[in-house]
RNA sequence: GUGGGCGUAGCUCAGUCAGGUAGAGCACAGGGUUGUGGCCCCUGUGGCCGUGGGUUCAAGUCCCAUCGCCCACCCCA
C-alpha cells in the first residue's frame, strides 16, 4: 500500500485504545472530585498565541509548529500544547467571573514538529489541568497530591516527583545576570551551552551533556537567590507537600522549556522510559501569562501529562495492557443456506434489541468454518440454525463450554442466554 | 538538523557473509466429519524480496542512489 500515516503519527487500534479509554476515565472521575471541569479548545490557534505565550526563544516556536499561512500576521498553528490555549479561553470566555477559582482539564492531541522517537511523536496526546484565579502555594501542593493519586490509580510505580522555583520577574533576572557571568568565564561548556549561555542562560542547567555536569554542578542554585516572597512561597508549598505526605526531591537544575513559568516548577519523571525521555508530566506557574496575551492579571498554575509515556508505562504492566481481551459474543448464529441465514438476521436482531451481543457472520463461510470462527471469538453459545429449525420452529441452542446443546423455541433463547 | 539499525507472505522472521527455481511458523481458506468448535492430520491461497538504476550469462543476495520505519542525539510531554 502506497498511502500510509503521516510521520510521527499514529492509529491506536482496537486492543489498545481500551487502555486509553480506561485511563481517560479514571482521570476524568478523578479530576471531577477535585472540581475541574473539562474544555475542549480549538486545535488550531493563532500562531501568535504561542509565540506570545512561549516565549520567541524557546525551541517549539523556533522549529516545532505546524503553520499555516494566512492573512498577514494571523498565521494558524496546530497547538503544541494545551496552557496557552486554555488561558486564551479563559479570557475570551470571562472564566473568571463568579467565584476567583476556575478548575479546567482537557484531554487531546498536541502538534510538535520533531523527529520521532520512543516516547515522542509528532501527534501526540495530552491530559492536563489548569487553576486560574490564584496564587496560593497550596494549590499546587494539591494538583500534585490529585496526579499522585492518578498514578496510583492506575499502576504505575516508579515515579519522582521533582519540584523547584525559577523565581519571578523581580529576582530572576538578576540571578540570570549572575548565572551568566560565570557562564562566560567557563570554558569547559559544550558548544550548545556557550550558545546557550548568551541567549538563555537558564537552559543551561537543563544540559544533559555528561561534560557540563561538573561545571553545572558549581554553578550558584536559583534558590539562593529568590526575593523574599519565592523564597516564602517555596517554603509553603513544600510545606503543603509534606502535610499530605507527598514525597518529592527539590531540583534547582529544573528549569523547564517555555518562558512563562514563574515561582513552582515540577516534573515527575521515571527512570523506565530510557534516560533522556524520562518525563511523564511537567508543568508549574505561570502568573505573568495573562498578561503576556494582554488580558487582565490572572494567576495560574497547571501542568501537562503525556498520554503516549503513560501508556508505555502501562503497556508493560501485564494487569492493564495483556489482560484485554475483545468482548465475547454471547451468542453466534451461524446458519446453512439464504433461507435460514435470513433467519438469523432477525434472530439476530430481536436479541440485540434485547441488550444481547449477537454474532452474525457474512463472510460465506461453511457450517463448520462458522463453528471455529464461534469459538475463536469465545462466544458462549452457538445457535445453528437450517431447514429443520425453520419447519420446527425449534432452534438448536449448543453451550460451547461444554457442548451441550437443547432445542428452543424462537421467545426462549434471550433467556437462556441470559440465565447461563 | 546529525548519527546508527532495519525494510522478504496479513503478522513474526529465516535466506544476504560465499550470486544459481522464494522459505518457515502463525493467520486465512478447503478437506479428513454431506448440519457442529477447540487437539491432530492433509491440501491450498497469498510475495514488483521498499523503489530506481548499475555490475553479471544470472541479483532477495554485490555496488550506487532514493524513500520509508525504528532507535539515539538535541529538546521536551
Amino acid at each position: 500500500m502506497n498511502v500510509r500515516s503521516v510521520r510521527g503519527t499514529h492509529d491506536i487500534l482496537p486492543g489498545s485504545v481500551e487502555l486509553w479509554q480506561e485511563i481517560e476515565e479514571k482521570t476524568r472521575l478523578l479530576f471531577r472530585r477535585y472540581g475541574y471541569g473539562e474544555i475542549r479548545t480549538p486545535v488550531l490557534e493563532e500562531t501568535n498565541l504561542f509565540c506570545r505565550s512561549l516565549g520567541l526563544e524557546t525551541d517549539i516556536v523556533q522549529k516545532e509548529m505546524y503553520t499555516i499561512p494566512a492573512r498577514r500576521g494571523r498565521d494558524i498553528s496546530l497547538r503544541p500544547e494545551g496552557t496557552a490555549p486554555v488561558v486564551r479561553s479563559y479570557l475570551e470566555n470571562h472564566l473568571n467571573r463568579g467565584s476567583g477559582l476556575t478548575k479546567l482539564y482537557y484531554v487531546g492531541p498536541m502538534f510538535r514538529r520533531e523527529r520521532p522517537q520512543k516516547g515522542r511523536y509528532r501527534q501526540f496526546h495530552q491530559i492536563g489541568a489548569e487553576v486560574l484565579g490564584s496564587d496560593h502555594p497550596g494549590i499546587e501542593a494539591e494538583v500534585m497530591e490529585m496526579l499522585h493519586v492518578l498514578l496510583d490509580d492506575l499502576g504505575v510505580r516508579g515515579v519522582r516527583l521533582l519540584v523547584n522555583s525559577v523565581g519571578c520577574p523581580s529576582c530572576r533576572p538578576a540571578y540570570v545576570r549572575i548565572l551568566q557571568e560565570r557562564l562566560l568565564a567557563e570554558s569547559d561548556l559544550c558548544a550548545d551551552c556557550r550558545k546557550r549561555s548568551r541567549r538563555n542562560p537558564l537552559r543551561v542547567l537543563d544540559c544533559k551533556q555528561a561534560s557540563c555536569s561538573p561545571v553545572i554542578d558549581n554553578l550558584p542554585s536559583i534558590l539562593d537567590h529568590l526575593c523574599r516572597e519565592c523564597r516564602d512561597h517555596f517554603r509553603r508549598f513544600r510545606e503543603f507537600l509534606d502535610l499530605i505526605g507527598v514525597s518529592y526531591s527539590v531540583t534547582p537544575r529544573l528549569v523547564r522549556g517555555l518562558d512563562y513559568y514563574v515561582r513552582t516548577t515540577f516534573e515527575m519523571v521515571t527512570d523506565r522510559l530510557g534516560p533522556t525521555q524520562n518525563a511523564l508530566l511537567g508543568g508549574g506557574r505561570y502568573d505573568g501569562l495573562s498578561e503576556l496575551l494582554e488580558g487582565p492579571p490572572a494567576q495560574g498554575f497547571g501542568f501537562g501529562l503525556g498520554l503516549e509515556r503513560l501508556v508505555l508505562l502501562l503497556s508493560r504492566n501485564d494487569q492493564l495492557a495483556a489482560g484485554y481481551r475483545s468482548p465475547r459474543p454471547e451468542i453466534f448464529f451461524a446458519y446453512l443456506n439464504e433461507d435460514s441465514l435470513e433467519k438469523a438476521f432477525t434472530l439476530a436482531r430481536d436479541l440485540r434489541r434485547e441488550g444481547i451481543f449477537a454474532y452474525l457472520d457474512f463472510g460465506g463461510r461453511s457450517l463448520r468454518a462458522q463453528m471455529r470462527l464461534a469459538n475463536r471469538l469465545g462466544s458462549r453459545f452457538v445457535c445453528v440454525i437450517g431447514d429443520d429449525e425453520i419447519r420446527t420452529g425449534l432452534y438448536s441452542i449448543k453451550r460451547m463450554a461444554d457442548g451441550t446443546q437443547t432445542r428452543l423455541q424462537q421467545g426462549r433463547i434471550s433467556r437462556h442466554v441470559r440465565s447461563a
